[in-house]
RNA sequence: GGUCCGGUGGCCGAGAGGCGAGGCAAGGGACUGCAAAUCCCUCUACACGGGUUCAAAUCCCGUCCGGACCUCCA
């Protein structure tokens, strides 16, 4: 088999991937800061690395995998007053949505999946060695800022120059050295939470919590750090200052995914075009939301539009009708099997749209197996396309609905009953009788087909 | 101003020097009592202008257009 080759922003180009420990991948990856509600963005970015993960554990590695949660902010504290409430209830309302969004469209748990707040020994630690090195300073107003011109090797993964930064609007450049300095602990103002320090009490920024639990759990270095686009600059520079200046290799490889937009622009509650996982989740259901993010490749933009999602749902429904058929004439379920043409789009960087070519090519081979009575074929393209499916995380004989089975089973019962009269019907040519039936059990909601293999039936899926 | 990404057929979306990925839609056909499902066939393309090359959607230069980041962001 091919070797996986990946995208790193740092060096723009594509290259073998390389573990450092031979059979084993540690990814870290930023993950959300819970001050509102998912949207399909979120969603997406949460998508993307999880078919990462499964691609790695498919080609046989060990994966430790760590999402965070930045329950600490200067949104969350706004948020929170505005709401009435406090701010840790704020944050984790809205961790059980991401957490809820997550499991419905069968992202795999983190390995892991450190809170900041639960990390603040670790980060006073990291500031005492930036402080002590002399790479962070205290200013004595409590905040402690990185000297980033004393930085070697700042802004490496965006390419950009100190020098040619826009000037930060609004920045309190009083206590700073240099006016791009950065926060990695922010002084608590009054009525705000904090943590002792040795430079007085406070919370953290933004940045230093991905430092210091990327240490925490990764160690001083690791395999890939991943995260959304916009996280270049700052946020992912300002770690590798961090880790860096700490004397910490950090991560060895850098993935950023592209965004859902709409009308071209990016999605976000600013603009006023979020597109929130639940109200989504009302349309589709989240293997086909899964679908629909997934099925894009990581580093292209997603442009968003109901007809598009419409669209890929109902393809994926041809997909998992072909599956569930395959399944009832083979009389087993047909073991996924990851085919090389599949493979080898996965190991180009995650090449998922050229990989649905083959996906699309199972299906049909599949069919025609299933018209000329083939059962070796049918067996290999069913298994082939489940393989594809598993990677994808939309394998919809693992996503089944858990409907109670012993509704189920009168149901289908009733219906087997409804579908021998339809039969009968029809062999004494009474088809105004079978149209009948077939138009009642249609306004239920379930569909007919006529197959070789008798009719069959299936409840049609929320539209 | 700086750093990047992109423009492919009616639509979506791959490809990155030489065989027109794939899907949706459309038209035709097979099957069927009809329908649905399925299969087969057909069709259309590389923003614009130069250049390099035996050969360019692909490489180079320029132009136009869209988008992202530059201290809130997946």
């Amino acid at each position: 088999m091919s070797a996986l080759n990946l995208y790193d922003t740092a060096t723009r180009q594509i290259s073998e991937f390389k573990p450092l420990i031979a059979g084993e991948v540690s990814i870290y990856v930023c993950g959300a800061t819970v001050q509102g509600s998912p949207h399909i963005g979120h969603i997406r970015s949460a998508v993307n690395f999880d078919i990462l993960r499964r691609w790695l554990i498919h080609s046989e590695y060990k994966v430790t995998f760590i999402r965070n949660v930045t329950d600490i902010d200067d949104k969350i504290l706004q948020k929170a007053i505005i709401e009435k409430t406090s701010w840790w209830a704020l944050a984790m309302k809205y961790e059980r949505e991401f957490s809820h969004a997550f499991a419905a469209v069968n992202i795999l748990p983190p390995t892991y999946e450190p809170r900041a707040t639960g990390h603040i020994t670790q980060m006073v630690q990291l500031m005492q060695t930036l402080v002590d090195n002399g790479a962070a300073y205290a200013p004595g107003n409590g905040d402690v800022y990185v000297e980033v011109r004393k930085l070697k090797r700042y802004l490496r993964l965006s390419h950009q120059r100190i020098e040619e930064l826009l000037p930060a609007e609004g920045s309190d450049a009083s206590y700073k050295r240099d006016p791009r300095d950065f926060a990695m602990w922010k002084s608590a103002k009054p009525g705000e939470p904090s943590w002792p320090t040795p430079w007085g009490e406070g919370r953290p920024g933004w940045h230093l919590e991905c430092s210091a639990m990327a240490y925490a759990y990764l160690g001083e270095c690791f395999d890939i750090h991943g995260g959304g686009l916009d996280l270049i600059f700052p946020h992912h520079e300002n770690e590798i200052a961090q880790s860096e200046a700490a004397g910490f290799g950090f991560a060895n490889r850098w993935l950023h995914n592209a965004w859902v937009t709409q009308s071209g622009e990016k999605m976000s509650k600013s603009l006023g075009n979020s597109l929130l996982a639940d109200v989504i989740l009302e349309r589709v259901r989240g293997v086909e939301l899964r679908w629909y993010l997934g099925s894009a490749h990581y580093r292209s933009m997603l442009e968003y539009s109901q007809a598009a999602l419409d669209e890929s749902a109902v393809a994926f429904r041809r997909i998992e009708n072909f599956l569930n058929r395959a399944q009832e004439i083979l009389s087993v379920a047909p073991q996924g099997v990851v085919g090389d043409s599949f493979a080898k789009a996965m190991n180009d960087d995650l090449a998922v749209p050229a990989g649905l070519a083959t996906i699309s090519e199972n299906l049909r081979l599949g069919n025609q197996a299933i018209t000329d009575g083939d059962r070796n074929a049918l067996s290999k393209n069913a298994s082939e396309l489940r393989g594809a499916l598993q990677i994808l995380g939309c394998d919809p004989l693992d996503f089944t609905l858990t409907a109670s089975t012993q509704l189920t089973s009168a149901l289908s019962g009733v219906i087997a009953l409804a579908l021998q009269e339809r039969t009968s019907a029809r062999e004494r040519s009474d088809f105004a009788a079978s149209d009948a039936i077939r138009d009642g059990l249609l306004a239920l909601g379930i569909t007919i087909e006529d197959t070789a293999q008798g009719p069959r039936w299936s409840i049609m899926e929320k539209s």
